[in-house]
DNA sequence: TATCATTTTGAGACAGTTTATCAATTTCAA
DNA sequence: TTGAAATTGATAAACTGTCTCAAAATGATA
C-alpha cells in the first residue's frame, strides 16, 4: 500500500543528503577547510552552504527566516557559526552595515567592489582596473604583497539624493 | 585667608569655560549649527569637542574612558548624543568598523585607507589622491554621491613574507 | 541680575545583534 | 558498531547604541 510506505518515509529523521549539491567547487573548498581543522561536515552546514551560494549577500537573520521552511529547528546560532565558518574557509566575507552584518558570497564574483547607498541600502558592484593597479602600487611602495582587498564607497544614489 | 578662598572656589559648580579652546574654527562651526537648530552650547559639548578634535578617529566607548578623568560623571549616552551631533554639524563622520562605530575627525580627512598585514596585524595608513579621484569617477558614473569610503588592502608585509 | 521656557544631562532601562554555554545529538575514524 | 570529539538547538549573556525621565543647565528676555 503506497500510503503506508509514504507515511513511513516521511516520518524518518531527515538525514543527509537533503539537497543535490549544485556547487561542487565550493563544497570541495569547504571540505578541504574542514579536513584541515578537524571539523565535521554536517547536514546543517550543507544546507546553509547551498542556500548561501544562491545569494549574492545575506544577513544571518534573513537566512534564518529563509531556511525556516526547509528546517524549522535550525537555530540562529548555528547560522551565525556557519557563516563565520564560511568566512574562515574563504567562501564568504563579512561586511558590517549599519547595525547588521552582511555575508557576501565571494565565489559569486571575482574582483568586486561595492557602491553602497546609505539611504536605501542598494548595492552596486563595480570593478576598476586602474584602481586595482594603484592599489598594487601603494602596496609595493610599502613593501606589502596584497592577498585580498576591500573597497566600499558609501553615499546616496540618485533617487535617494532627492 | 587663602585656604578658605581656595576651598570656596573649588567647591563651586564646575561651569564653562573649562578648557581653553584651541580649535576656534571647529568651535565656530559647531556654534553655527547649534544656533540654526535651537540647540544649546553646554560644558559637556565643549569638553567633548576639544577631546574629539585631538584625535583622528575614536569610538564613543574610548572617549568615555578617556574623559572619565576630566569629568567622572560624564555619561556614555551624552558622548553618543554629542558625537552624533558632531556628525550632523559636519565635524565628524561615523564609520562602522567591526562591530563598533568610529567617529572620524573630518578635519584630518584623507587618512582613511589602510594596508593591513595578515601576519603581524601591522596597519599602515596611506592616502592616494589618484585612487580617490577614480572612486569619485566610478560613483558619478553610477549616479552616486560619495559621503565616505573604506579601502583596506590585506596582505603580508616584507618581514612576514619571509 | 533674576526669571523661566526650553534644552540637556546622567543614570539606567531597553532594544537589536552576535556570541557563549551546555546537555543532547551527530559525525567519522578505527 | 563503537566511542571520542565535534556540533547542534535553545537560551542566557554580552555588546553596542538608543530611549526615558526627573533634575539641572542654558540663554533669551525682562
Amino acid at each position: 500500500p503506497l500510503t503506508n510506505q509514504a507515511s513511513f518515509v516521511f516520518n524518518e529523521p531527515c538525514r543527509r543528503p537533503v539537497l543535490a549539491n549544485t556547487h561542487v567547487k565550493e563544497m570541495q573548498a569547504l571540505k578541504e577547510h574542514l579536513g584541515k581543522h578537524q571539523l565535521k561536515l554536517t547536514r546543517q552546514r550543507e544546507l546553509i552552504l547551498n542556500a548561501f551560494l544562491r545569494q549574492e549577500h545575506i544577513t544571518a537573520e534573513a537566512m534564518y527566516h529563509q531556511l525556516a521552511k526547509a528546517d524549522p529547528h535550525l537555530g540562529l546560532a548555528t547560522i551565525y557559526r556557519t557563516l563565520n565558518l564560511f568566512c574562515d574557509a574563504g567562501l564568504a566575507q563579512a561586511r558590517h552595515f549599519g547595525s547588521q552584518t552582511k555575508y557576501d558570497n565571494v565565489a559569486h564574483k571575482g574582483h568586486h567592489d561595492h557602491l553602497i547607498c546609505t539611504g536605501c541600502e542598494k548595492i552596486v558592484e563595480f570593478e576598476n582596473e586602474e584602481i586595482e593597479r594603484l592599489q598594487e602600487e601603494v602596496a609595493a611602495r610599502n613593501g606589502f604583497t596584497i592577498k585580498t582587498h576591500r573597497l566600499e564607497l558609501y553615499g546616496l544614489c540618485s533617487r535617494c539624493r532627492h
